[in-house]
DNA sequence: ACTTGTTTTAAACACTTGTTTAAAATAGTT
DNA sequence: AACTATTTTAAACAAGTGTTTAAAACAAGT
């Protein structure tokens, strides 16, 4: 037999956890292992180092993170269909993964860090889909607003991912619980559908 | 004489860039000193701890970010052009300041951390300017959309804050340069503005 | 049973961490 | 001048860091 493989994925599955709630530097090879139930050699015996663990660690939650969205453009419903259930999918998603894009944004900005560029991988698969094609599609027959695809990029990540990442913060700022800002950001999420689709296909022809 | 200050407060500035820069976790007293020109006792001897000076250098960084909002707000405009002065300014000064949101964010989110809610105190200086009851009547008069502070607050520091946090993120999908980021992120405002004024102040009186 | 290769362990490595200490340097006062 | 209080320094502290080592435990084949 070559590798258990449990004991390994055991480490792999804490190093996730830990990682994704702390980041790198605010975590230790010792604080993983015992989240495993395992030996601290464990780590680097079968990691090599906590380094080359991160950035495995780091690479699926990239893919996660961007692969989340993949499903929805591969439809065949209506821009306008497809925006309003890829915002529905996103913060289905990012309320059960809800460290995710601090984690991303967070590590994406270390000086020592990940801004490497091999993630963009990833981010070609959502291009192959044709989405962006579509968007340029709509755009030329006036069904969609002309903007750019970097600001559709951003109008829908900040409106989906910053309410998650800013959980605590808002709730501090207006004193709420967190079954209280669980209310309030199922309700918010139909304010950014509305206002997203809206504003990206306007309905009178006042586009200009 | 009681003390010198200049020492102290270089090591405050030291303390605040490299604090925004790395993180609490990821960043050691030692780089402090270094970055201030001093010894390490130093750190001690003035702020008792790296816990203490850290508190010091958040509350400061929370008070810059909230009290950036408030001028705006004791002007007497219309609310619609507060909205797009004030998110103008959002951009001017994140743009100078882009560790700000992602720090704090951070750190309200460290276990250990500044989850505690002493910040509040500068929050409820945003509600003295009277501006959520300015919003409240707007709703009554039909000026505005029904929607709770919440949501506002979450749609506009959404739209402000996410596309200076998520920089580095949307440069690497995107392969822009940081000039050429700039050059989008201008043009991103724009969008904001008639986005966010659109949605909440809607001209045709279909409000519902 | 012995031999092989793999997995797990406890201990050690050198180095960094936050913090303290005790002595030296620097003022300020009389 | 000498005395005092403040500031700065280098050195040390114990605890924690990532990583390595060498021996033990385990499994499988012959």
């Amino acid at each position: 037999m070559k590798k258990d493989a449990s004991t390994e994925e055991k480490i792999k599955a804490a190093a996730k956890e830990v990682f994704l709630a702390k980041g790198f530097a605010g975590c230790s090879s010792r604080e993983i292992a015992k989240a495993a139930g395992e030996n601290v050699a464990l780590v680097n015996y079968y990691f090599r180092s906590k380094g080359q663990l991160f950035e495995l660690i780091f690479k699926a939650a990239m893919e996660d993170f961007l692969l989340s969205m993949l499903q929805v453009f591969s439809s065949d419903q209506s821009l306008e269909q497809k925006m309003r259930i890829f915002i529905e999918n996103e913060f289905e998603f990012l309320s059960k993964h809800p460290e995710l894009p601090s984690f991303i944004i967070n590590e994406m900005n270390r000086e020592e860090g990940c801004a490497s560029g091999e993630h963009t991988l990833h981010f070609e698969k959502i291009a192959e889909t044709g989405i962006f094609n579509e968007c340029a599609e709509a755009q030329q027959k006036g069904i969609m607003r002309e903007i750019s695809l970097i600001s559709i990029t951003l109008l829908v990540m900040s409106n989906c991912q910053y309410p998650i990442m800013a959980k605590n913060l808002i709730k501090n700022m207006h004193h709420l619980s967190d079954d209280e800002y669980s209310i309030q950001l199922k309700n918010h999420q139909q304010h950014v559908i509305e206002m997203l689709v809206n504003y990206l296909f306007p309905k009178n022809n006042s586009t200009k």
